[in-house]
DNA sequence: TTGTACGCGTTATCAA
DNA sequence: TTGATAACGCGTACAA
């Protein structure tokens, strides 16, 4: 095991300057044409691989993003950041996963090693029980570029990337009471968090528009998560009978799965007692045995748009912050018996 | 926006040398109480947030460790991913993600963007492209711990965490002998690549100890990628029908499901016709029509063994290499009509 | 074209 | 207990 070679050794070793040799090496103009060759020749015999750390502590960046998830393995995530990956990396950049397990104190303690790491941007989804901003705010007022996407805090100075939650949720809940449900129940998800709140102001409108009752028993506020999905599903199934909705419209896919789990132990099927739809159009919704009516997010595509806007802001200051609309889809599959 | 503050900053505005308030915000022994509590106060007003870049400058350690995938979306990686992140963040690391996208060009690329951020350890699942191993070799060199994972590079000095390939391959190969099959074809992943080797190397030592023949018409070399299984099996099903084999072993469920569409598209059925399985139990082997029979890889499991043996490695420099198996579990379902 | 001095923000070391 | 100085590896600014 040999140490990493440094500018120092290979300056000593041809009897240059490290000037000469940090010019060579960089392709900076204003190098004797045999001088650079040289120092190539003696860099790459040698080894040489150049510290970023040193890099980065004097040109104050580190062409490192940070991207805080709150869940890795929903197909969702994993799309998302595939597309941030390959957008960071077009243009030089790596990547800093963290991961916030939907934990808001796990996703302060990450955002702060992040700023400690001195990244250059920020990526962010929040976690379902983050509810004090003032972490992004701290992170905003060091200079820190941040992008909220798919779960966006608004107002404070940072841009966001999603699709139209609002609208889509409208769209989806229209579309089952135009065939003919009435009787409708929301699993909404952390109503502290955009698609949490905006999701269900959509499904409410929907209600609204044709005059149908907005009824709080069937309105249940769960997380993100397939097992929350299930509990609050039992929860409105242990409704008395003639309180039960005749179709679900819930927050996103795996709470969706959650509450098909618990609607098919009580032995009801699907959409013929109990329609349901979820929200992203996750790798499963298409597979499971009543295929799922979702809304597909295009998790891909939101993940290029919102590191792009990222990059966007990083090069440059003036960048405008935004809330960005990546289109979204309305997918009719069985689960709503349409 | 407010540039970072430092501890040169603290120290002015307390009237004390730097090395006093390093100490006191590093719980050193040695500070007076008073003194450490008057720099605390100062650091938390002012906002104060290490610069981690000097820091690591300094004592060449950046508590940060590289991950390199070949592929992000496919279950089995995310959940690793997921494994290796709640092993590292327990560590107090950070996680780099770099993604290859199956191609040796970017992941050496990445290898080596990895030793210039002078990460403290990688994490790796070769790319099916990769057969040049030097790269590997040059950053074990550089006295860098790698461990590969799931595919891995045996004998260059690194350990490696996967399960036993080649007998959970003869185990799966053997499953279907004893159900009766007696043509089974093999769609081999990137020989050059180790799960591939050795589960080519399972599934022939399965056929030998049953006296059957090793067809090479039957065993088609493809990749990882669920289009690659697509073509492979296209190619096995304009055999002469005389030539069919009764069963496949894909190499793992992606290259299994492109099959399956090939053979469903040509109007046969699994099992009936062609009985399948595969190799990882994907999140979607469950869901699919016929669901797949595989082996369960465990990944997340997988994940944070990697991750606990990179550790071990960080820190004691005499940790031994091994080869590492982590156990796996035959998952019988319908697609082997056994 | 090349070299020198200095600084980036922090810690190690030795002195006070 | 505290401070001064040097060093980590590199780039900027200026001088030669």
């Amino acid at each position: 095991m040999k140490a990493h070679i440094t500018l120092k050794q290979i300056a000593q070793e041809l009897n240059i300057s490290v000037m000469t040799v940090s010019r060579a090496l960089n392709n900076h103009p204003n190098v004797n044409k045999k001088t650079r060759e040289k120092v190539l020749k003696a860099a790459k015999r040698l080894g040489y691989i150049p510290n970023f750390i040193a890099k980065s502590l004097v040109k104050k960046k580190t062409y490192t993003i940070g991207v805080v998830v709150p869940e890795i393995t929903y197909s969702f995530f994993p799309e998302a950041i595939k597309g941030i990956e390959e957008i960071a990396s077009s243009h030089g950049y790596q990547l800093i996963l963290a991961y916030s397990a939907e934990d808001a104190q796990k996703e302060k303690s990450a955002l702060l090693t992040l700023a400690s790491k001195r990244v250059d941007g920020i990526l962010i989804s929040i976690a379902e029980t983050s509810n004090d901003y003032s972490i992004y705010k701290q992170i905003l007022s060091l200079g820190i570029p941040v992008v909220f996407f798919d779960r966006c805090v608004y107002n404070i100075g940072a841009s966001c990337v999603s699709i139209d939650d609002e609208n889509a949720s409208e769209m989806l809940t229209e579309h089952l009471i135009l065939h003919g449900y009435k009787r409708l129940a929301h699993l909404s998800g952390t109503l502290s968090v955009s698609i949490g709140k905006l999701r269900l102001k959509g499904f409410k409108k929907a209600l609204k528009k044709y005059g149908l009752e907005i009824n709080s028993d069937l309105i249940v506020e769960t997380g993100f998560k397939e097992e929350e999905g299930y509990e609050a599903m039992n929860k409105i199934l242990n409704l008395p009978e003639e309180k039960l909705p005749r179709a679900i419209v819930a927050v996103n896919d795996p709470v969706a799965y959650g509450a098909i789990k618990a609607i098919e132990e009580k032995g009801l099927k699907i959409p013929n007692d109990i329609a349901i739809v979820g929200f992203s159009d996750d790798i499963r919704a298409n597979l499971i045995p009543t295929p799922l009516t979702t809304v597909k997010q295009h998790a891909y595509e939101l993940g290029k748009v919102a590191a792009t806007k990222l990059f966007n802001h990083i090069e440059n200051k003036n960048e405008k912050i935004e809330r960005k609309i990546v289109k979204s889809e309305l997918i009719i599959r069985k689960s709503c018996g349409c």
